[in-house]
DNA sequence: CTATCGATGTGAGCGTCACTAACATGGATC
DNA sequence: GATCCATGTTAGTGACGCTCACATCGATAG
């Protein structure tokens, strides 16, 4: 059993090459180009079955439905994420400025990888992989401290003020970055979404 | 002309009464039902047809497509919210606190009419709309002055800085609610998420 | 070396849905 | 009473997600 799984997936997993070579990988990036362009809406499993020639059924074989086929974008653009901001908080020492650039990088990613943001964005997404939703739900903590809801005891005002404070810093570059994609701020490079993020995130400093 | 126009809209506009009574304001009222209970996704015409008592074919009497739907209701939504907001800036003097409160009745709409929130929330239909465009669209003006893109000589540092604290609490106000609609923060009471709002946003009262 | 098996792909078809075209109806106006 | 127009109906079309029965092919077992 070990050894033949380990022979039917040569090249490490997810590269699955059968019959077409790489089906699973090519409709993902197929996907993925359909959003950057159209949208996560214009994404049409008949049309990337088309367009990585194969036949419309072929696709379904691989994903049980369209919306698994999302949840697997999904989940590599968390991982990427996740990835990008671990990167920028590592390069400060101070955990105030650290936490600050893990914002700034989460703006960043927004901007730069609008298709991958995308489908991250999809509640409906996000609520089919449970995964993802722990991930997302990170913030519930700090919300029931604030609400005085914590489980034994209350927690002092200064860890109020901060937990408060990590919240808003949260909710902020969340909202930022939405507004972002959204097209509400119009068009923006990504070195001016940077600075944005910088200088917006900068406001909150002096509550910390 | 004017004298007919005045006669079959009797009652004022948008009450149209003729041979259903008032298909439009039935589809708009389903529609909402619909999309309270299962989201916006699970608006079908044929569905709003059904549950109106009329053929599958009479709603596009009222509206062109499903999107224009989506987009009175959006109408009606930013109406709403806007009077909300408006009333809570009313009862404070000092502008900072009103701006405050225009904040926390952002994220209590959104957490009391979730249904008229949702619609709001929808890129897609907010870009098919100019009106609502330009309403979601206020942000600019701040964002082009942070940036220094100003015409005409270069804004004054503190210019800059409150601007930067405008668009801050627009981001976070707006986060904040879109993460509470999304589940992101777990099942959550209007006045929790009034608290809620009302602590964070004084996050940014120091800073301003 | 061949029989077998399981993963992958195909062709045809089904049900749902948004939307359209041609015709019906009925209240207000001339 | 004829006419008109807003509103509604019936029947149909095409796009799309998804399923089912069958084909193919690489790898493994005897």
């Amino acid at each position: 059993m070990a050894r033949r799984s380990s022979k039917t997936e040569p090249e490490r997993k997810a590269d699955d090459a059968y019959h077409h070579g790489h089906l699973r990988t090519a409709l993902l990036q197929a996907a993925l180009e359909t959003i950057a362009a159209r949208g996560v809406d214009a994404v049409k499993m008949n049309d990337l079955a088309r367009r990585t020639g194969v036949s419309v059924a072929a696709p379904f074989r691989h994903f049980p439905n369209r919306q698994a086929l999302l949840v697997a974008l999904a989940e590599d653009a968390a991982q990427r994420l996740q990835a990008r901001m671990e990167a920028a908080a590592r390069s400060h020492e101070d955990p105030t400025e650290a936490h600050r650039a893990r914002g700034v990088a989460y703006v960043r990613f927004a901007v730069e990888e609008p298709a991958y943001f995308a489908v991250l964005s999809r509640a409906d997404v996000i609520a089919a992989s449970p995964p993802l939703q722990r991930m997302s739900a990170m913030n519930i903590e700090a919300m029931d401290l604030i609400l005085g809801k914590r489980r034994g005891g209350e927690a002092t005002p200064s860890l109020v003020r901060r937990t408060a404070g990590v919240l808003a810093a949260q909710a902020l570059t969340f909202g930022l970055a939405r507004m972002i994609v959204e097209g509400l701020l119009g068009d923006i490079t990504a070195e001016q979404a940077e600075r944005l993020a910088y200088e917006v995130t900068g406001v909150l400093g002096e509550g910390l």
